[in-house]
DNA sequence: TGTACATCAGTGAACGCGCGTTCACTGATGTAC
DNA sequence: TGTACATCAGTGAACGCGCGTTCACTGATGTAC
């Protein structure tokens, strides 16, 4: 046996996920480099290739971790309709705005995905699978399949608002961006869509 | 006089800008190196500096641009139900989806805006409001104010939807969210808001 | 109990590489006389 | 008409720098005998 107790080799190399975490989340993929992130956990950089093969592999890593979090604080949910608000609120709120380390990892780095190796986009998939069901179970769930286009629909204001939310430098319009989100998601949580189209005028509008 | 007729440096500037959306969109801000763009437009490294004070400079310029045009073309569209499906369809289409360097400027880069400097933020804010001026005009306009929280709502799904099929490496899942992404925005669209809430309901809510 | 050795998480200097940026230079053209 | 010079968009080698990655080494501990 070496020098540390059983259970220190995880506990590093978790600490070390959670530091990509924040810091690729603050300053994207390209931007956050492994001797910040490894300074961050305590560590020199040399460290770094006992716990992980490659920064791709870290990328993989944490991309699952950090959307299996999101999928899991939704499921944590108590039910009902006034925790589905309180949960639109706090995700749409300034707190969640200016806390971007800290916050929604498809908010700080969705468009980047595309970008990065197909493990990690495996694992991107997989998480934004199981956020939108724990989403579309918060719905009605008299048709599950429409509930999961809901929960789609909901996902994407969220995740677009904060987004805009975070880039723009007017406060005003900022705080205007988050109010509307609420609106607009409640609006899709709530409501049968009130363009229910029949299968035949769908083709017509997909010509 | 030098060697070159007048408008030839303004017309090789537009090319470099023309080159940086393509590229900057395809491999983020981070990405794209200089080398690489300016040999897209046919000149070598040396000359970048030319045309641009720096990397940050052209940036700044590429956003305002790139959205400038993405609000030139929804004021471009005519008017009518129709023709707004019709753009939905487009932006919601596998084609869009596929062509990166050539589509919607927010979908490739909308998360990497907030990390950039001021001028480039600012840019980036006059476009939003463009655009989302223009896809309000095309909504009932009976309340003015609430056809832009209506128009932020349908921005802010078709944007992240996009860059969730653009995400995902299932392509049936991919699919499913343009299709979904159509309902959800036609729905905001065309409906008044289901939830029509009294301001004093509102304030039970923010609570 | 004491000594020699194995283990292994972490160290820190060094590597090649590509980046943004600089700058002395080129060379085709227009202008001055 | 001919020659010398000014202009200026573009060239391409070079710069310092920080990146991801490698690797010989450290040193505190457990094990063998």
């Amino acid at each position: 046996m070496g020098r540390y107790d059983s259970g220190h080799k995880e506990a590093t190399r978790q600490r070390l996920i959670d530091c990509a975490g924040r810091r690729f989340k603050e300053a994207g993929f390209d931007g956050a480099g492994i001797a910040a992130l490894v300074g961050d956990a305590g560590l020199t950089n040399g460290a770094f290739y006992g716990h992980f093969t490659s920064k791709d592999d870290l990328i993989a890593t944490v991309v699952a971790q950090q959307l299996g979090h999101s999928a899991a604080h939704i499921e944590s949910l108590p039910d009902g309709v006034d925790s589905t608000r309180a949960f639109l609120r706090s995700y749409l709120s300034t707190g969640h705005r200016d806390d971007v380390a800290g916050g929604c990892p498809s908010a700080a780095l969705l468009d980047e995905i595309p970008r990065r190796d197909h493990v990690t986009r495996v694992a991107y998939t997989e998480g934004v699978q199981s956020i939108v069901a724990a989403i579309a179970a918060r719905l009605e769930p008299t048709d599950p399949s429409a509930a999961i286009d809901r929960a789609l629909g909901i996902y994407a204001v969220l995740v677009a608002s904060l987004q805009i939310a975070r880039a723009v430098t007017d406060p005003d319009l900022s705080e205007r961006v988050l109010a509307s989100a609420y609106e607009n998601a409640l609006a899709l949580a709530m409501a049968q869509h009130a363009v229910d189209v029949s299968p035949d005028q769908k083709n017509q509008v997909a010509r």
